[in-house]
DNA sequence: ATAGCTGTTATATTATACATAGAACAACAA
DNA sequence: TTGTTGTTCTATGTATAATATAACAGCTAT
């Protein structure tokens, strides 16, 4: 899988480089039990620091997406699907709640809001 | 309308700020030309410094949300929801891909996120 | 054993953002 | 004139982000 750094976006490298690998597991690019490349060889290709690919990682393995083995490597977690992190659905609702108000501010209201989450679903589910 | 601020939260003080701002305009508290504090007023009321309100209004200002006049205050647009900003769809369709990305590591699928949002536009109809 | 790879830890530096503080300015109202 | 408004400026302390070296401990294959 094909991942890519963007230095100019507001958001923090290694953020990006999380979000990219939950994108790529929700799109299927990544399954269960696949390896992820070393810390040194994806800083390498990137052309970011060893620290920063090391961050995103530390921040997927707290939220049990991964599973980091010393000297092993790093894989998808098995039960990426499955396993339910506790409270999760407290902070999802929260972020929705941001979310649905702002869109509300901007003139978006509840049917245009479902369509945008639908057709999200919609371009997760197709192969391109 | 009430705001109150968690210094304790990961949310720095202004983003909260803003959040609660629109979250009262979306729930019908705050309507449109309606004037809010001073900051001077707000920042006492709310125990922190004159220019992290300040930086608050100020974001919302450049989304269009309220309308800032130098010694006439500040007042909420009157075309809050009317004034769809350019560009902000693209911007909320990104926000929602990450959050279905993580949501599917969390095992909650298509289904069960609707009824999160479902859920959120319910409560936000609701009178209390 | 040696060499090579893994993630981890430690220390240090630079840059940026957040929050604070105090002061001053320009625009308007009473 | 006095007072209030948002805004601008300078300054400080703190926290985070990203970088850079270096070293360590666990395991594999030569």
């Amino acid at each position: 899988m094909l991942l890519q750094i963007d230095v100019n976006s507001e958001e923090t490298l290694y953020i990006q480089l999380a979000n990219q690998i939950r994108y790529g597991i929700a799109k299927g690019y990544l399954q269960p039990d696949d390896p992820l490349p070393s810390v040194r060889n994806l800083a390498s290709e990137l052309g970011i620091n060893m620290h920063t690919v090391s961050k995103a990682y530390k921040t997927l393995k707290e939220e049990g997406i991964i599973i980091i083995n010393r000297s092993k490597g790093v894989r998808i977690s098995s039960k990426v699907f499955a396993d339910r992190k506790t409270g999760y659905e407290t902070i999802l609702e929260e972020k929705i709640r941001q979310l649905v108000s702002q869109s509300i501010c901007n003139g978006i209201g509840e049917k245009r809001f479902l369509g945008v989450v639908e057709n999200v679903f919609k371009k997760m589910r197709s192969e391109e």
